[in-house]
DNA sequence: CCTAATATGGACCGTTCGGTCCATATTATA
DNA sequence: TATAATATGGACCGAACGGTCCATATTAGG
């Protein structure tokens, strides 16, 4: 169980017990009741059992705000993207807004997840972080993808009025600038980035000019100006 | 009569000449009939003149289009902030659309024109760079001043659904990267840059780095981290 | 005083917003 | 088969959305 699940218990006229999984969806374990007997412990869930897989519809729910931001995605917007009935969202998901933590939870889950792995299988660490701000570019020269990042977008549009949205991008950003960080010590001891350079900066730094980029190609930069953008960064690792 | 204006000539059943200031009104100049021994011209307007100042009223919405969002930003929050009746506000803006693209020009007037005085007023072009940077941070010590660039705002949340934006906001960038340029021009013939530095590229780069430093400030950065990154970033310059 | 032109306030519009509720369908166990 | 629990579809809700329209007020010139 990594430290993003917590345990859930929950009365009803017999006892259940859930976990949240990694997407934050609600998995029945086992139900408690009295028989005549005893208790008795049911392993699978009474009731009609889910027709759509949760994980996926918050997928595509997150990619939905990811695209278009959040004020800009009405509920209709995202039944239809999740192919879902109204009933069965706000069961599953409660509002809107729960939703758009759970996305913004998965977000951070499945990028810090990627990036980490992508890490460990780089050559080089230094490599690992010029291939990430390359193809970065390279992926801008389809419009599709100037989307930036979920979490600097949310950060841009509700930071400063949700306390609550704020601090899962503050979360957010810390997961990103660990990977960053990790990234940056480990070129430091295979001796590819200055041993003197403060890691931490770097790390800020990195995660800064991530932001810039993305908003420079939301903007229209050309691939051009991108990819000399990228060089400026990448040499501030020397 | 600057770029930004124009001439327009609108035909009633008289006619009469317009020009648009720089906050984009209208502003009326003469009036143009026919009576009995020839043509007459009105120089000033017949009609009940206006009780706002429409160029404050642009700079108020502009404000909170700045502060809040477009989407988040209801006409009735308008009409409440510029102190207008929705008469006035549609018969002299248009539409919530049209407003908007008036504050894009307006926001990009005003910043231009404050960054070249900057520049000019500024010892050095250098010092002028890194004191940008730098006083920036310093009002970051205010959340409310944590509202990043409407421009680049715009372009996270508008740009790649809405044309005329897009154009505003590449409009805009461009505004801002030449001020950068002029500046690391500047710099580089006052010695304070190497001139193998390639200006253009370090222009692009300046803009993304604040458009990254907004963001992070959004996001929750501390004074600390963004001084940090300000560090990195003017290195760049070296 | 009449007229032309504009300003203003407020009623009003259809649509969409996020969200609730309920009747019905479906499933597994008792 | 009865029951408990859940899933689903759709009707429905009040509020807010952006926007239109019209009656009235105000101004300057004829």
């Amino acid at each position: 169980m990594t430290p993003d699940q917590s345990l859930d218990m929950k009365t009803t006229n017999a006892l259940r017990f859930e976990v949240f999984s990694d997407a934050g969806t609600i998995q029945p374990i086992c139900h408690l009741t009295y028989g005549p007997y005893g208790p008795i412990v049911y392993l699978m869930v009474i009731g009609r059992p889910r027709e759509f897989d949760t994980d996926r519809a918050l997928d595509a729910a997150m990619h939905l705000f990811w695209r278009q931001g959040y004020e800009a995605t009405s509920m209709q917007n995202l039944l239809d993207t999740m192919n879902l009935s109204k009933s069965s969202l706000y069961q599953t998901f409660g509002s809107k807004h729960d939703l758009f933590q759970r996305c913004l939870q998965h977000y951070r889950n499945m990028m810090t997840t990627g990036l980490k792995q992508e890490l460990k299988q780089a050559a080089t660490a230094r490599s690992f972080i010029e291939h990430f701000y390359m193809s970065l570019v390279d992926r801008m020269k389809d419009p599709v993808n100037r989307i930036g990042c979920l979490v600097m977008n949310s950060a841009s549009e509700l930071a400063q009025r949700d306390e609550d949205i704020a601090k899962a991008i503050k979360q957010g950003t810390e997961s990103f600038i660990k990977v960053f960080y990790a990234a940056v010590k480990q070129a430091q001891s295979e001796g590819d980035i200055p041993k003197d350079k403060d890691a931490q900066s770097l790390a800020h730094y990195l995660m800064s000019s991530l932001a810039g980029l993305n908003s420079m190609a939301k903007a229209g930069a050309s691939q051009t100006v991108l990819n000399n953008i990228v060089k400026e960064i990448l040499q501030s690792l020397d």
